[in-house]
Parts: C-alpha cells; sequence; structure tokens
DNA sequence: CCCCCGCCCTGACAAATGTCATGGCCGGAA
DNA sequence: TTCCGGCCATGACATTTGTCAGGGCGGGGG
C-alpha cells in the first residue's frame, strides 16, 4: 500500500473542523496534516505541509473558499481543492470550477461519502453534488453588472441610500438607478428582496 | 468503570452530524446511541433509544433547537440537553436556557472540549460559553412586541407592505405602525435593518 | 473613420415606506 | 368603580425609495 493521502481542512467553525479530522482520521489511508480556521492561513499553512488535497469551506473570515481555491491552486498546483459548503448555493458551484477547484460537496451529504470525495478529488476526478449540477446549468452566472454588485453588497447590513452614495462615492441617483437594475434582473420587488435572491445565488461573493 | 455516556445527536447537516458522531466515539465513555437530522424527529428517537444527553443544534428543519429542547424536557425529564449552534446570539441562550436546556456551546469552541462539555452536563453541571453569557445580560430579551415580532418575521423575505398585511390580515397603516415601532426599539434606521437586528439578537425564532 | 452597444452616471417624477396623532380594548392599581 | 398604562389598530402626512429618460465614455464591428 502507498503512502497515505495528505489532507489540509480549512473551516472557520473549530468545533465542526475538530469533527471533520476525526472523521477523516478514521480512514486509514487518509492523514490530517493541517487544520486551520481562516482563508488567509491557507496557502501559507499548506506551503509548509504540502497537502494533497484540501478541504476549503466557503464561509471563512480573511479569504471566502473560492478566493482561496485560487491562491492555493496558484501557489501549489499539484495539490487537489475539494470545496465543502453549507449552502447549495448553484452561484458558488460555478464560481468554485471557475477559481479552480476539483470537487464540491454540501455539508448535507452522507458522513460516510466524505472520505471516498477526497480519494476521487486525489486521483484526479472530479466531484460534483449532483443535484446542484442541474441547478447551476439553470441559473447560470450572474447577470448583474460590477457596480449592481458592489451598490447590493454594500445594501445588505441595510442602510440608507445616502449611506450608500457615501460608502461608494457616487450620487445618490446613481445609487438608486443601480438598485433599480439589480431589482429588475433580479426580478425582487424592493431592495430587501435583491438582495436576497443575489445572495442565495452565491452573485454576492468577495466581501 | 460505570455504563458509557448515551448520547443522542440533532444536527440537519448530514456531515456536520456524521463528523460529530466520530469526534465523540473517539472518547471510551461516549456512545452515540442515535443520530436525527429534524427537530421534530428528537422526542420520537429520544423514546426509543432513551439517551443520557441530547446534543441539539438550534437551526433545524420541522422544529428549532429551542423548541425540541422544551418538547424533549417534557417527553424524558431525565434526558439532560446540551445545545449547539453556528451563531452566537445572545437571544439563542436566553431562550435555551428558558426551554430547560442544560448547556449552550458555540460552534467554535475547540473541538476537545465538546466531549468535556456532554460529561459535565451528564453530572449535572450546567455549561454555558463564558463570552456569550456576558452578551446575554447585556442585551437582554427582546423588547418587541408580540405583533411587531409577527411583522418583522414576515418581512424576512422581503416582500411589499400589501403583501405583510395580507398574510397577516391587518390593514397597511397597521402594519407601518408595527414596522416603524419595530424600527424605533432596535435603533434600526429602515425595515431591513430592524430584521437584521432582530434575527442577530435571537428574536425572531419560531418561524 | 463612424456607428452601435453596453455600462456608468445623473436629476426629475411617481410610488412605496416610515412617522405621528388618535381611538378602542383589556387588565391591574387606586 | 374609575383611572391609568400598554398593546393593537387605523388614516393622514412627510420622507425615502424605485422608475424613467437622457447624456458621457469606451470598445468592437462594419
Amino acid at each position: 500500500m502507498s503512502e497515505p493521502i495528505r489532507v489540509l481542512l480549512a473551516d472557520d467553525q473549530a468545533l465542526v473542523r475538530g469533527a471533520l479530522a476525526a472523521l477523516l482520521s478514521l480512514e486509514p489511508d487518509l492523514t490530517v496534516v493541517a487544520e486551520v480556521g481562516r482563508g488567509d492561513e491557507v496557502v501559507p499553512e499548506a506551503r509548509r505541509t504540502a497537502p494533497d488535497v484540501a478541504l476549503l469551506d466557503v464561509e471563512m473570515p480573511g479569504l471566502d473558499g473560492i478566493a482561496a481555491t485560487a491562491a492555493l491552486r496558484a501557489a501549489l498546483p499539484t495539490c487537489r481543492v475539494l470545496v465543502v459548503t453549507t449552502f447549495g448555493r448553484p452561484g458558488y458551484l460555478r464560481r468554485a470550477m471557475e477559481a479552480g477547484a476539483n470537487g464540491f460537496v454540501v455539508k448535507d451529504t452522507p458522513a460516510r461519502q466524505l472520505a471516498e470525495a477526497v480519494r476521487r478529488v486525489h486521483a484526479g476526478l472530479r466531484v460534483v453534488d449532483p443535484t446542484l449540477a442541474a441547478e447551476t446549468l439553470a441559473t447560470g452566472a450572474s447577470p448583474l453588472t460590477e457596480r449592481e454588485t458592489d451598490v447590493l453588497r454594500a445594501a445588505r447590513h441595510g442602510g440608507t441610500v445616502a449611506d450608500l452614495a457615501a460608502a461608494l462615492h457616487l450620487s445618490e441617483g446613481t445609487v438608486r438607478n443601480h438598485l433599480s437594475a439589480a431589482i429588475g434582473k433580479t426580478g425582487a420587488r424592493n431592495r430587501a428582496e435583491a438582495v436576497r435572491i443575489a445572495e442565495q445565488n452565491g452573485w454576492l461573493l468577495g466581501d
């Protein structure tokens, strides 16, 4: 039998991270060689420990999992990436794949399948949650323009138009116009709903 | 040495649930006797397996963890409850304790401490995340009246005032008034912000 | 070269939202 | 009993938000 597969774990919730480590450690052919809780710690730690596969959560402080995927692929091209996330948002899958991920799994897949997914990714295969794959094709990429995305992102916290205008250095009229466009494109009936829809589709990544 | 502690796990994310099971199974004095993915499966499964400690997530379909806690305490008073949650929302802790929980842990506590928390709860001690305890005292109970809470809950999805009025069988003026009151009490500057604040404080439980 | 198309920016107008004063209802205190 | 205070309900009014038409800028195709 060959060397065990070296795995790096990245998840912001320490409890979940530790639990996943315990789960994977049950498999004789897998070793967890590193654990990190922030996206910006992924690359430094990967350089140090040279993992074969990195298991990255999408929701992380510092750098989200998608950005961390891109950074890791650039820094260590031989390291495979398996993205894991809580929410089955179609946009996440698309963005993850564009960033160079080798696999994508949502957190409500059965626990027994995770080790198998790691093995498949390590073997060079692509692993994609099948239910999500169909949905991704249906919803497609973001229809939002760059500025519209900026404005929606800023609107998440619930400020007034004046606040957004100040934060983005735009006139209030402009902000209203971008919001209006975003509302139209998302099919929403007001700002709050547009934010919710865009967020659910994963169109607001990048803080 | 006495019998191992029997544990029931409830979490809607199968991967996390399985991982927690793996983590706890590493401890020789703990046995995971049941796993469920919905709040409304907790009591039936507990009746069947007679656990000593139930580990409940707050965010679950069917019945949230707080409601499940109350139901479980009523059905099997000898079973201790340890509530686990992703978000350290002060209101959650308060509500969980009022519902009869014996402990409360957030998911970014270190993994090693979970087994210890289970043991303490089983021994009859209370386990509370210390940082959260202070915050709870500071933010206190919800200042929102029942109707205000209803209206904010309905407003989460982002509908218009007309929608809310129809859903709650109220006049539009009334809905606006309740929203205005909620905005005032939360210190928000518009509806969306009020929803966000109330949600963060755990004042909107109960779907 | 010129045209066209899309994105960005802006102000004026219409529509929705938030505020306020008012009145009905109920339960506890005087 | 009567009064008081809190919650709920409602309509009129001011403010904010969403829509629209229009102009500037830059890249790609004819």
